[in-house]
DNA sequence: ATTATCTATAGATCTATAGATAATGC
DNA sequence: ATTATCTATAGATCTATAGATAATGC
């Protein structure tokens, strides 16, 4: 039964709840946490900083909320690799969704990067619920694959990990990356090629 | 000749500069630049906040000495990329220099992880003048390797930044890397293991 | 004489709250 | 009646400097 203590928020509530978080994305994601101020955020989101204090407990709770809610879309590719697919390609098609990820929501991978890099200070509950046991379940999963001979033996985690950090290193890295890449060549087509052509040719030894 | 205006540093002045830099270090690589405080830095160094303000010209000047110093030691592993070697055993090389790296310069990593995350601010030109042109020869010498059929057709540029990006993650995204593998066993040796598989089977197709 | 260090504090920045006022919904 | 917003400001934190004192090197 609902909760006769908790009103159901209003559709401004709504509103201006959204207008906050997708502001406090853009300020934390390119200043970090710490980095961040209550006036950036006030300002990017075009209401008053006593006015952000009264949707939300803090700073820490803007940043908490922004990262719990996201969680869950930061998750779906890896959630969405298919038992009954083919080993090899449903891998690779892993592959170009974190890709493509990196590529359409470069501040959201810029958000969780920086909140690892320091330790995940606020995010850890949230890693530990759900990013663990997703870990763990799809690990067991390619394990099962490599038992049934149908991919080469590997370690299930450091192919993860050479997955997030060879997609997310495109958001995460990017002002080094356009230093570095100075033609106008595409980014993002030459980095599937090549990664396509990577982890297939690991896959299929 | 040299500039008599500038006066050779103090036994006691080297000392104390050192130990400021490996104090922000620490806190930098910790906390990230806006996370730090003089405080921090002071109280690690073991040194009054003024004092350290009477080696350094203000928090930035220490940030960006610190950079700058370890710039040329992190680029080291690729200039001792041997236009003489193997082009295989030479990368392969390159990919398990970069991976010590991370495993026994772990905060060197997170320091400039944290920079480049938040667009290079303060490292750009040193990136401009150092890196670039280091990254622009030997890319040149992977595309004389791939001309003389030594190495498969591939764009160097995403080779090196799936190397880097593989290797740098073990020391930018312990936190995470540490939540997920939780057993006992060795993640760098497991690492090497995996990072030379994938690399030899990719460049030897 | 010059270099190094300390105490005290100025001045700026930042989070958060108090308290009044305006807008909205029954 | 309740929800939303504003002005003003308290209180904490942080960078940096002023100015005095102690230690060091010719």
């Amino acid at each position: 039964m609902p909760d006769a203590s908790v009103k159901k928020p209003s559709r401004i509530q709504q509103r201006n709840r959204h207008t906050i978080l997708e502001a406090a994305l853009e300020v934390f994601s390119r200043h970090g946490y710490r980095g961040a101020t209550l006036d950036q955020i006030a300002s990017e989101a075009g209401l008053s900083k006593p006015n952000i204090l009264y949707y939300f407990d803090g700073k820490a709770d803007i940043h908490v909320t922004l990262l719990s809610q996201l969680m869950q879309t930061w998750l779906d590719p890896l959630v969405e690799l298919n038992p009954d697919g083919d080993p090899v390609e449903e891998i690779l098609a892993y592959v170009q969704r974190k890709l493509d990820m990196a590529q359409d929501f470069p501040r959201e991978s810029r958000l969780f990067a920086g909140e690892i890099l320091q330790g995940a200070p606020r995010m850890r509950p949230e890693l530990e619920a759900h990013l663990k046991p997703l870990f763990n379940s799809k690990c067991a999963l390619i394990r099962t694959w490599i038992a049934q001979d149908r991919l080469p033996p590997l370690d299930p985690r450091h192919l993860i990990f050479s997955i997030w950090a060879s997609t997310q290193h495109y958001a995460d890295f990017e002002s080094q990356v356009s230093l570095l890449m100075d033609d106008s060549t595409n980014t993002f087509e030459g980095a599937s090629k090549h990664l396509q052509a990577m982890f297939r040719s690991m896959l299929t030894r």
